[in-house]
DNA sequence: AAATCCTACAACCGCTTCTAG
DNA sequence: CCTAGAAGCGGTTGTAGGATT
């Protein structure tokens, strides 16, 4: 265990430690952040003894020695904030953890790729079925975003309660994603409240989700455990007359839709 | 029993954003 | 304003340990 590891090799050269953190290691940081607070990370690494950077430092921090992380599994309601977030705003780990108290968006982004992360490994044959339904998909969906005239296909009205006069419409929008291949999550399969409201598209199936899902998972009250924490609070949604009749996510190899947002 | 494959996730890297001076 | 350093972010990699062949 204790041999010349290549990552040893590469941290000689640049003068840190790299790799796994040891619990001595862990101990050094733990007291230290403790006594002085965070922040100012790379001062962090030599008074503390550690000879890591300052990055190192803070990232262990973050992900797993701060107080208030939760440890074990993503909770079946934690999944479908989740799902619904990165619905909404894409890969923006960080943001979606925010709503996930205690969890990290490494966390969050390492649960989402090895959960939903699309099935890499399918058969030629399942390719190219997926590819024939794919562009039926394509053509009812340009269809249906052509009758709906409208970008808009979700409103909703999030409140930060700390600071109302930061109240925001979130419009989503359906686009197609410039991703790359690996970027191709789905879910296979969600429940809330015994209603299915994500079901198998990793192999072939379209999801349409209900309205009334938005209401019921977004009735978020967070209650972190640090105080620094900002506390969030999604208290009202509501939807334009305009709006289609739902979310519709599709995903291929080579195509497929993400739903990304933006902030008016 | 050994070799190989697979999965989960901690940690790293490069880039962007923030902030203090 | 401008700039440098710090902090933050998201993609990616490395690896331990379990499963499978």
């Amino acid at each position: 265990m204790m041999g010349m590891m290549s990552w040893e090799v590469g941290a000689a050269e640049q003068g840190w430690r790299k790799g796994p953190w040891t619990p001595e290691e862990d101990k050094l940081l733990n007291e230290y952040v403790n006594l002085h607070g965070e922040g100012r990370w790379s001062s962090v690494a030599r008074s503390a003894g550690l000879n890591r950077s300052g990055k190192s430092c803070r990232l262990r921090w973050v992900n797993y020695l701060r107080p208030g992380l939760k440890r074990g599994q993503i909770t079946p309601q934690e999944e479908g904030i989740i799902i619904e977030l990165h619905a909404l705003w894409g890969n923006k780990w960080s943001t979606i953890a925010r709503y996930l108290p205690g969890r990290t968006d490494n966390e969050i982004k390492n649960y989402w790729r090895t959960h939903f992360k699309k099935r890499e490994k399918s058969s030629h044959k399942q390719e190219k079925r997926k590819a024939q339904l794919l562009k039926l998909k394509q053509q009812q969906e340009n269809m249906s975003r052509v009758s709906s005239h409208a970008d808009t296909d979700k409103l909703l009205k999030v409140t930060d309660q700390e600071n109302p006069e930061n109240q925001q419409n979130i419009t989503v929008t359906m686009h197609p994603s410039t991703s790359t291949v690996e970027d191709h999550y789905s879910p296979i399969m969600y429940h809330h409240d015994n209603n299915i409201i994500a079901s198998n598209w990793s192999s072939d199936q379209y999801c349409v989700v209900d309205e009334g899902l938005w209401g019921g998972l977004w009735n978020l009250d967070d209650h972190p455990q640090n105080d620094h924490v900002d506390t969030y609070h999604i208290n009202k949604i509501t939807t334009t007359q305009t709006q289609a009749t739902g979310f519709t996510f599709g995903g291929d190899s080579n195509n497929f839709y993400n739903a990304g947002g933006h902030i008016f």
